[in-house]
DNA sequence: TGTACATCAGTGAACGCGCGTTCACTGATGTAC
DNA sequence: TGTACATCAGTGAACGCGCGTTCACTGATGTAC
């Protein structure tokens, strides 16, 4: 066995995690095999014993986000150890964010997506999923107490937070984004029963 | 002058109307300039009389939605002559119904399109903007009373219809589809002072 | 320890196809006389 | 009224490029002895 076993699996991470990258910013059609392994300092021939296909490439990419990135979020946005309303809240503050709108390569690939991924096959649509059960489980669990059912809350919560990044992200004008950012941020905070603040 | 003035703007129009229904459904990279014009009744050849580019059509098949479109919508959901709540009510209801969520050529583009625009041309944000500042100014001007900002409420409000019908459509779950619709609608007639209801 | 070898991660040329775009041409139409 | 003509909407072959995919090869590595 002439390389370390780890070696393949480190490099199969490395280039899902430019894939994750330049999907997230630029969709499926648009990045090329050849972008993806630039990025992960490789070139393109190589790219086929990792992957049998692009589109393998690309639900895995969105599955990875479930697996790496919260923990990333976690320790740059709120305390992971905290539990109950203020969890749910600190995840509305921190998926509402300038830093999150900003950041178009690291965002929650249910912003960039969706579109790609609604006319994708089977494969693509559970990782997406998959991403979404996982904001859905979080709030649910930690919503302040109310009337309505905790997980129909959950789920116009998450819709609520996605929609409104995806509309800020697809018009051209900050100051609109940014009305629509924060717009979605208080009714999040306030219909949750929540006082507004940052 | 052999054909007829209003012949070209004409076909002009069949065109946009095919195009509007093939990126709705597929999205800007997957439809072809051939489908276009194929669905349109001609081939591609003759695409260069009426358009510069395969994206100027993109634009124009969005600006186009806010022309042709609500018309349609208004005579097929609700009474164009309401005005006030029951005008903003009535839009909700229609765009979180089973019918819209089901009708993927004709639906608002904004559900569809978001993450093509996002990496779009200013041209094609132009026109996306111009679709949500129409819905947003429905709402702004028709919503009941309530505390916060009518703008602010307005622009939250999208955000929950489209972000729960792209949330829905990119999930393959006929039954989550389903839920997060209704969680949707729900929490948007709740949210705005009204009472559930159909 | 040093050397020959087998393995396999990675390379880069090449293939084939599809699609945006161009262009010379056709033929249906309204007009001039 | 009938006929020759000019216009231009629409055709379809062709071009060129980019990209997904394949494949024969290279060369760095760990192993056997």
């Amino acid at each position: 066995v002439p390389y370390p076993i780890e070696h393949k699996q480190q490099t199969r991470e490395r280039i899902l995690g430019s894939a994750r990258k330049l999907f997230n910013r630029k969709g499926f059609a648009e990045v090329t095999i050849d972008d993806v392994m630039a990025l992960a300092g490789l070139t393109h021939g190589g790219f086929y014993k990792y992957f049998d296909t692009k589109e393998e490439l690309y639900a895995e990419a969105i599955t990875q986000f479930t697996t790496c990135e919260p923990e990333k979020w976690q320790t740059a946005h709120f305390d992971p150890s905290a539990r109950g309303p203020d969890l749910a809240r600190m995840i509305v503050n921190a998926y509402l964010s300038q830093e999150h709108f900003d950041d178009r390569d690291g965002s929650c690939p249910m912003i960039g997506l969706p579109s790609d991924v609604a006319r994708g096959g089977e494969t693509v649509k559970a990782a997406y999923r998959q991403v979404l059960e996982m904001m859905v489980g979080a709030f649910e669990a930690n919503l302040p107490a109310a009337a309505a059912p905790a997980r129909e809350r959950a789920l116009a919560l998450a819709a609520l937070c996605v929609g409104g990044m995806v509309l800020a992200r697809a018009v051209d004008d900050p100051v609109l984004a940014g009305e629509l950012r924060k717009a979605a941020h208080s009714h999040a905070l306030s219909s949750s029963g929540w006082k507004e603040s940052a």
